[in-house]
DNA sequence: GTTCGATGCGAACACTGTACGCAGATCGGA
DNA sequence: TCCGATCTGCGTACAGTGTTCGCATCGAAC
């Protein structure tokens, strides 16, 4: 648009050249990283095309091929960004069981925040990992040997896979939530009939029954609640191999 | 092309005319979903396309949407297809662990055969469950009522999401590997020097380092035992549940 | 024999990720 | 001061996607 105006204007003005076409400063790998994340966060991955995203930088979607090699590479590239919020204490500062604790609480919310992390995390894999995510597994792993466990990457593997698991089954739960318009406990209330149909006949006693009603107050709390729950296990798990 | 015959032809033979079009019995729902998942299984999620499903089944496009709503939905139904492979034994039938041990084997084994489906579920999440994955749920539920945990559901939720995330993991990182061409233990080969360049520094006392010289010689058995250990830790942390 | 519902499908629509090549800006040196 | 070289933005195009529409064909029921 502004090298149009260039082009038919035959007086151009120092306010029209100042800064031709760029209110932003422009285009940068960072930019768009951020943008990205800020795209995926509001409209979910589904939403998150490179002419969508372009044109909310004020760019064409070519443009951002001079700083992202590809699409997956973007993906790429956010995962790390995000995982720049993951938080692990320092070895060394207190009870290795609380340290863990808030390391897995870290990622949980991360993984709350941004729900198509997980998915993201299932197609590309932890396999090239960025900066961030070398730090976090490294700095997790050292809270393992100073524990003094015998066998710390087993024991992070466990931790990480538990952690994993939970984060994705809820971040997938909360964008299934979101995509249907309503509320959590809204939504609980409107699958139940169907739950109960199909989990007729000869099922459990009442056990999940109770569970899913539970659910209709307040999922939040009860999610919460789950998930501390099985962290507590595995790290019950963990500290009987402490003296091994 | 049968049509087109027909239509120029004046003399239509009856072996022309003999099962005009279907050399296969034909299009349902079952055949459909049955060959999406040959083809996911031999060429990953992103080469599944609703045309080539279509030509593999000497079909059009058009048509598979007559069976299918959508391409999700056909996923759902892949997934729940593939979850009629999963075994869990009968509750009742001898110790608990041993039981509970061999569907999560179940689960990682029909997860390695099919490493699209953590990927899918991610995505489709475990919200609308069809009749065998469903089954799956209860039966294992079964288990841990049975063996006298006080929060059986909490329990399971705790295995499923150790089980998910540690095969969420390996199927990403086999897909990885699958798409490189290379084999698993010449990837890692190729990996090892990059990964021991970015943990250089202040890194560990040389715990990971050793693991990734390991699984150079046999990753496939490494992979299995990193398994079993988890299992085995998240096992351990229930069973001191039993009797509070 | 005729109508009717179910099935297959060619063509089209609105998108997608990405490659190519041109325009303009920026900058180091002569 | 000018001149190339290099970098950045982007219009356009290509091949492919999921999905819809309307038409053709079919087997069965009346």
């Amino acid at each position: 648009m502004a090298a149009k105006a260039t082009e038919q204007n035959p007086v151009p003005s120092v306010w029209a050249r100042a800064r031709p076409t760029s209110d932003q400063p422009s285009l940068s790998r960072t930019t768009i990283v951020r943008e990205a994340i800020v795209m995926l966060d509001a409209e979910g991955i589904e939403a998150l095309s490179m002419r969508k995203l372009g044109a909310r930088l004020n760019a064409g979607a070519a443009s951002l091929y001079r700083h992202v090699a590809t699409k997956d590479e973007l993906l790429e590239l956010a995962v790390d960004e995000v995982a720049a919020e993951l938080h692990v204490p320092s070895a060394g500062s207190g009870d290795w069981r609380t340290a863990v604790t808030e390391a897995a609480r870290s990622f949980r919310a991360a993984a709350l925040r941004h729900p198509w992390l997980p998915s993201v995390l299932g197609q590309v894999g932890l396999v090239y990992l960025g900066p961030h995510l070398m730090s976090f597994s490294e700095r997790l792993a050292g809270l393992f040997v100073e524990a003094g466990l015998a066998e710390p990457s087993g024991a992070m593997d466990t931790v990480l896979s538990y952690v994993i698991g939970m984060s994705t089954t809820e971040a997938a739960w909360l964008s299934t939530v979101s995509r249907s318009g309503a509320s959590e406990a809204d939504f609980v209330a409107r699958l139940l009939p169907a739950a109960q149909e199909t989990a007729a006949g000869p099922g459990l006693p009442a056990g999940p029954r109770e569970d899913i009603t539970a659910a209709a107050a307040d999922p939040a709390a009860l999610r919460e609640q789950k998930f501390a729950y099985g962290l507590e296990v595995v790290l019950d798990g963990l500290a009987l191999r402490l003296n091994g």
